[in-house]
DNA sequence: TCACTAAATTTTGAATTCATAATGCAAGTC
DNA sequence: GACTTGCATTATGAATTCAAAATTTAGTGA
């Protein structure tokens, strides 16, 4: 959880960045909103100057959208933006997937298949929040394990863009039903350290995901992701 | 080519990034050289605080690499680095040949075929420095048709950032050879708006050119992409 | 001559100040 | 009553100033 108070780290510009993001992923500051600089700032106790700092990067990953002389506001969602992410994302994690497969230790994969143990667990007592932390961290997991620290990095911001307002989505039990059966896939293909099966089975589940994300998306839901 | 003089832009800080990245590019800036904020102020006639701003964005692209208390530097391309890069690259002009297949206009096609056609000319003339201009307007001009803004300037940005003093490559003429055909394919498979096989062939391209630019590092050459 | 210490200088990080563009409001006009 | 027009307020963009950290330099002693 986001909170304000006294900053403590080694730049402020950072630290306010990760701040940022944190709210506008969390949905604190909404999509759309306005943002008052001398506000931020009084509730973080920092001048103007590195919160304009940390501004600047955000605009450059996407989540702030700059207007010459009228400041920033949070990027605006839209639905382009989503069908532009998830073939990207796709093929991103195919590859991270497939470099997994083959440069991940063992203790990484026994790691993952632990959370997917447990995420199985969760799946069976309809426990959603617990499945979409364990989600993450396999999905997390096998960027990181790809041994690529340029492609989790990619993997990691494109994610943190499209997530925003995560909290309570709201999925069709056959979406959910079809997503767990993938990540049994994934998980065996990662098992077994099968490159090429792992690429495809998550290229098949992030297009899936996408698909499931868009029905939703058209019943006028708001933008927020499937398993 | 990048000129110290006032600035005529609407933010500072966007067009100071510019100028940072352009000199970053062309090697006016060394891999490694620090960055004196005030050297930089006088070159450009501004204050630090924007400059500041821009350079913040940079460290966010991975051009430069910030130290706390000690400030910015042009990062260093480390083999790791490139290594890390072209796999994907690699799968993001594929996904962007794939797209453009389908999405591109007839328009974007013919502009491409004809980039690639003045190519030929350059390669048959051994122009290297033609070839070069014309590859890469053809590596954008299919990232552009690809309809997907995300992915274009995620390419982008990743290509900024691995060609780096770019200007007298020396690559062997088998690589060349190997690379003009490769262009043929992908012209073809193009005017073909043959998908699979644009997304196939791109792929293949880039996964190449790796090949060709580890082994000139091997034998202990600047980093500097091939055809 | 070299190693070490301490002051002076430089440089970075952040706050403050200043200038300018945008917004809101009120008076005046049609 | 709706629509301008000009002024006051507010917010942003950028320069300047101040403080702290790092680097350099000068000096001291072995």
């Amino acid at each position: 959880m986001t909170q304000a108070g006294p900053i403590v780290r080694a730049s402020l510009h950072d630290e306010l960045a990760m701040r940022l993001r944190s709210m506008i992923v969390e949905d604190r500051l909404k999509s759309g909103e306005h943002i008052n600089e001398r506000d931020l700032c009084d509730l973080f106790g920092v001048s103007r100057t590195p919160l304009r700092e940390a501004i600047k990067v955000l605009a450059r990953e996407g989540y702030i959208t700059l207007t010459p002389n009228r400041g920033a506001s949070v990027a605006v969602l839209t639905d382009a933006d989503l069908n532009d992410a998830f073939p990207i994302m796709a093929a991103l994690e195919s590859l991270a997937g497939e470099l997994a497969a083959r440069a991940a230790s063992d203790a990484q994969i026994a790691a993952i298949l632990s959370d997917h143990a447990r995420m199985r667990t969760a799946f069976e007592a309809r426990d959603m929040s617990g499945y979409f932390r364990l989600n993450e961290a396999i999905h997390l997991g096998i960027a990181s394990a790809s041994g690529n620290p340029t492609l989790e990095q990619m993997q990691r911001s494109l994610d943190g863009r499209v997530r925003r307002g995560r909290f309570q989505a709201n999925v069709s039990a056959d979406r959910w039903n079809q997503a767990m059966a993938e990540h049994e896939e994934i998980a065996e293909a990662l098992a077994e350290r099968d490159a090429p099966r792992l690429s495809e089975v998550l290229r098949r589940h992030l297009t899936n995901k996408l698909a499931a994300l868009r029905e939703r998306l058209a019943k006028g839901a708001v933008a927020s992701p499937c398993p």
